[in-house]
DNA sequence: ACTAACTCTCAGGTTTCTTTCAGACAAAAC
DNA sequence: GTTTTGTCTGAAAGAAACCTGAGAGTTAGT
């Protein structure tokens, strides 16, 4: 099994980095473009299986790239990535084929799982499967639900996210900074104070179910989950 | 089983694009036409099990590819796409044998829905079956009667669809964009708000019948049909 | 032509979530 | 044993997401 391609296709160079390196320490194979012509130019070269396409280039919107590169006969889905407050009227007729799309900002985290969702509808060969188990927790990322031991719990969206994160991440610790910077979005600007709080409220909610404590604190060191005890 | 060849005849490249993507992912082998002549051409390379044709096409209308077509000895239903002042007097006639026809603009959905009823009368081999059980709810769309633990229930037609969505697609979460960009008429464009008023409908029709909620709300994420609680 | 049904928008109300912060608590260091 | 450092957690403000009723406009049916 050969890595997944990813072309990522931005005009910040920021956000270019961010995912190039973000994705290619999640194990893909990454090329970037600037532009919608580099887009294009890049695909012929070497025909990736995912774009991240964002909508807003310089040169030509997302929708104009996107009819250049299928006319060109490349069939891979495409992970819009757009901006919050351009989302409503630019989207529609987007979430179509497979092809799914993100707002700015994201959280790392996300895009991976994003990527992984959209790998798992249209090729359904080399993707991770929808259900991560980890023993006592076992995340079903189709229907967005969580279970300990198998009684279902409620969480909010950002305690679903650190949860996954740290499942995926099992018997390895986790500091704040990486929790932070994967699971919340890339322009936070608080502290890691507030990572404390949230694994303090996904205890609550899931420790009283589990015999022992799933999340366990590495003081000094940051956080980690543990599939056996 | 080998795919269902579907063969799209439209002039307008968004609208051949829209329907490849997405019956492509619906599972259809996809072959695609400008115009008659193309239509002509592409039948006899590879005989569609369907065809999907615009009856107003720069060169000929849809009764010369229709006639054509029947006389060069393909046989495969034709479901005919019209614009909504063309229809009535243009369409009687048409619709022959497995034949049938469809407004633009229509939703994604409704032509998938409408190629498998086709499908369903002509070659009842690899055809989706016409009623849907999905736990509490059962859809029946040759009557386009749906039921809720047995009582039927009253549905209009959007909301008729909104649900067969949401069963199909029986505990997966859909974000309201997907839901928007399948249910809805592709030129809809209004925002997401109307998904709410619409799942707000819904519940209010079958959540009293049901002793569960069966739409449930992911925040901010979408929502999801659960077969089984 | 009239009535009923349906679609869509909007805004007010409600619930839930996020974030910050301060004080309590616990562990390690001295 | 006391201090220091790091972590936990409850409270609260504000923001975001969602629900729903009402109404305007349209379409369909009688």
């Amino acid at each position: 099994m050969t890595k997944t391609r990813v072309l990522i296709v931005d005009d910040e160079p920021n956000i270019r980095d961010l995912l190039a390196t973000s994705l290619r320490f999640a194990g893909f194979d990454i090329q970037t473009a600037a532009n919608g012509t580099a887009a294009v130019a890049a695909v012929t070269e070497s025909e990736p299986d995912i774009i991240l396409l964002d909508v807003m280039l310089p040169d030509m919107n997302g929708f104009s790239v996107t009819k250049k590169l299928r006319s060109a006969g490349i069939q891979a889905p495409i992970l819009f990535l757009t901006a919050r407050d351009e989302v409503e009227d630019k989207i529609t007729g987007l979430t179509v084929g497979g092809d799914d799309y993100l707002t700015k900002p994201f959280s790392l985290d996300e895009v991976v799982a994003r990527i992984q969702a959209i790998l798992r509808r249209t090729k359904a060969s080399d993707a991770e499967p929808a259900v991560i188990d980890a023993g006592p927790v076992v995340i079903n990322q189709d229907a967005h639900e969580v279970s300990v031991e198998g009684t279902l719990v409620d969480l909010s969206p950002t305690e679903y996210k650190l949860l996954r994160f740290l499942v995926m991440n099992a018997d390895r610790v986790l500091t704040k900074a990486q929790i932070l910077d994967h699971v919340w979005e890339y322009d936070f600007n608080g502290d890691m104070g507030i990572v404390e709080s949230y694994v303090s409220y996904l205890r609550k909610k899931i420790d009283p179910i589990s015999s022992r404590s799933l999340i366990q604190t590495k003081r000094g060191v940051g956080y980690i989950y543990k599939k056996n005890n």
